[in-house]
RNA sequence: CCGCCCUUAGCUCAGACUGGUAGAGCAGUCGACUGUAGAUCGACUUGUCCCCCGUUCAAAUCGGGGAGGGCGGACCA
């Protein structure tokens, strides 16, 4: 796999594809990042875009974890001592996860985003834009609720980091497309010059198969897991016999396997009773996806082979939190 | 500073006028059917009715006070 198609592999949108393939072309010392809410667990959107962030290490990237403690401050997420104990946690799951520790640099907002020359220019920004443009950027809102001065401030400061942490590469989700395009077009007006934008997909909830994974409702894989809790949400997973379900709905096994199975392990092996044919072995994601639809793998089978996958990349970080709570 | 509206199940809300300790939809749980899940049937669970005080035999409901949230007005020196 050549660099380019390792950096953009599984991501759902390049902004924009020429900025990054220049990236591909000379990737070493380049600096990729992804800013986190501390949260004290990990799960499976976290591991995502910690997915892209190991293929940028494999690229030959540098790559920058935000431990964004002033945005979770601003978004109500408790006192700093609290946020910091969480965000501690963070960073030692995504080390048991796989991110590289010295290719990783590890970063509080608060060691930059209270200095005078970052405040001044969060300022200028809050000067010359809208809180309607602020508040359709702020993807952590929840619909409905009336945003608070702080959830305004909040993608407004997303914005500058990705000048302040001197990156060559903003990597998120989505649904943090907003945020980014409010980046590239608010950062030039202060002199500085707009990144390019890497998006991951946003996985279908795993209960429906529609819309996004909420971490706030429905079921959510995470290294709390224990094997049984996993093969009980996995079991209970959407999956029809298809790729493609009706409507907007997506099949989150399927998705699953695409996006957290098959980056991390070369070979994927479906143990199957004989009675229902044996073993089968995949390469890549795109044979099993087919064998799904040609009826060759039945669901079942596939189920009980992500959950025995994901426990096994779920597992380091599990053990790394009992130490952490022991 | 003034005025209006809201607060009841996990969620969205009904019930309040005409007091008798609570309902619907969705969600959830459990079975049946599928070698998974869903769909479809069948069954089931859920509550400090925001808080305090008062009236009453009896308060989600009436009266008073308070808290939280939303909206508007005024002020614009």
């Amino acid at each position: 796999m050549d660099t380019y198609e390792l950096i953009t592999r599984n991501a759902e949108e390049v902004v924009t594809d020429e900025e990054v393939r220049k990236l591909a072309d000379d990737p070493a010392d380049k600096r990729a990042y992804v800013g986190y809410e501390p949260s004290g667990v990990l799960h499976l959107g976290h591991l995502l875009t910690a997915n892209k962030l190991i293929d940028l290490q494999e690229a030959g990237m540098e790559t920058v974890v935000l431990l964004a403690d002033v945005h979770a401050y601003l978004n109500g997420k408790g006192t700093f001592e609290e946020i910091r104990e969480t965000a501690a946690q963070m960073k030692a799951q995504f080390i048991a996860y796989g991110l590289e520790e010295e290719r990783t640099e590890f970063v509080y907002g608060s060691e930059f985003q209270l200095e005078e020359e970052y405040t001044l220019d969060l300022h200028e920004l809050e000067l010359s834009t809208t809180m309607n443009r602020a508040q359709r950027a702020m993807a952590e809102l929840q619909s409905g609720e009336t945003a608070k001065v702080s959830h305004l401030v909040y993608p407004l400061m997303q914005t500058l980091d990705i000048q302040y942490l001197d990156l060559d590469l903003a990597v998120g989700g989505l649904d943090q497309r907003k945020v980014h395009m409010l980046h590239r077009e608010e950062i030039p007006d202060l002199g500085y010059e707009a990144r390019p934008c890497l998006h991951t997909p946003i996985i279908a909830d795993l209960t429906s198969g529609e819309g996004k994974m909420s971490s706030s409702e429905g079921v959510t894989i995470s290294m709390e897991d224990s094997t049984e809790d996993l093969e009980e949400k996995v079991n209970s997973a959407f999956c029809p016999p298809t790729r493609e379900p009706d409507g907007d709905l997506e099949n989150p096994v399927l998705e699953l396997f695409e996006y957290h199975v098959f980056p991390r392990f070369e070979e994927v092996v479906v143990e199957r009773p004989e009675k229902y044919g044996g073993d089968l072995t995949y390469g890549d994601y795109e044979t099993l996806a087919a064998d799904l639809e040609s009826g060759e793998l039945h669901p079942a089978d596939a189920k009980g082979t992500l959950a025995s996958y994901l426990d096994e990349l779920i597992a380091p970080g599990r053990e790394k939190l009992r130490e952490l709570r022991s």
